[in-house]
DNA sequence: CTGTATCCTGCCGGATACTG
DNA sequence: CAGTATCCGGCAGGATACAG
């Protein structure tokens, strides 16, 4: 157990976690990862803003701003008019998103056994 | 894109991995997933909580009932009195908590490129 | 277009008390 | 011990308006 273990409540890598899985985070890194992968160039604010499905202006800068402090993503910001702003990873925030999307792979993957589980939960609760 | 797709705002698999990534989702399985990794018996309510520093016993109440609904966690009930309650990963659990694992232990790997890249962040902005 | 600023509401989640 | 029940404050986050 080191000073950034996340067990212990107050250490910074939880901060940090909580923004790379938080409720747009997650979806923003990811968004933004595909976005590289498929050779696409950046992403500006607003085509992110079509991907993560939900996310409205407000908490999609929060969440930008969040993940930049953090060095996973950099903004680039063109002073032309009218703006042109637009966000890639940096490697780190690469590296990141690979693991998200482990995660959130094997959990799509896998999703006829949750819904199973859920299933057998609700009818046995039910029951009782 | 399929019907399971994380980025479509009503999809099952959004709110599965709400619960694995949220708050408490993520500290209650890891502490499971290592408490098993150490050949450490079943974890009980109370030792739980003692792990998963910070959480009350509403949250980690709630917590486990969401993982086990999802067929993350298994709860086993001995009626005995005083009453014995334990809890164990199922095989999904372990396959998504090791990759939660991956993710949290890149990140607290890498909290120094973290920090740095807040003073930066801060200073530069303080700046303006 | 790329964002802030403001207001406002729901609900997350902590504290406390209680039950089997 | 292993939880529920209830109350309640704070804040996450949506809607809207506005600014550069």
């Amino acid at each position: 157990m080191d000073a950034f273990d996340v067990f212990s409540r107050q250490c910074p890598s939880r901060t940090t976690l909580e923004h790379v899985t938080g409720r747009w985070g997650g979806l923003t890194l990811t968004a933004l990862y595909e976005s590289h992968e498929n050779h696409e160039s950046r992403l500006r604010f607003n085509e992110l803003r079509r991907r993560v499905d939900g996310v409205s202006e407000k908490m999609l800068s929060q969440t930008l701003h969040a993940l930049e402090r953090d060095g996973l993503v950099l903004r680039e910001a063109r002073p032309v008019n009218p703006p042109w702003v637009d966000y890639e990873l940096t490697p780190l925030g690469r590296d990141v998103a690979e693991r998200l999307l482990g995660l959130i792979q094997l959990v799509e993957g896998r999703m006829s056994e949750v819904i199973s589980a859920r299933e057998r939960y609700d009818t046995t609760r039910g029951a009782l």
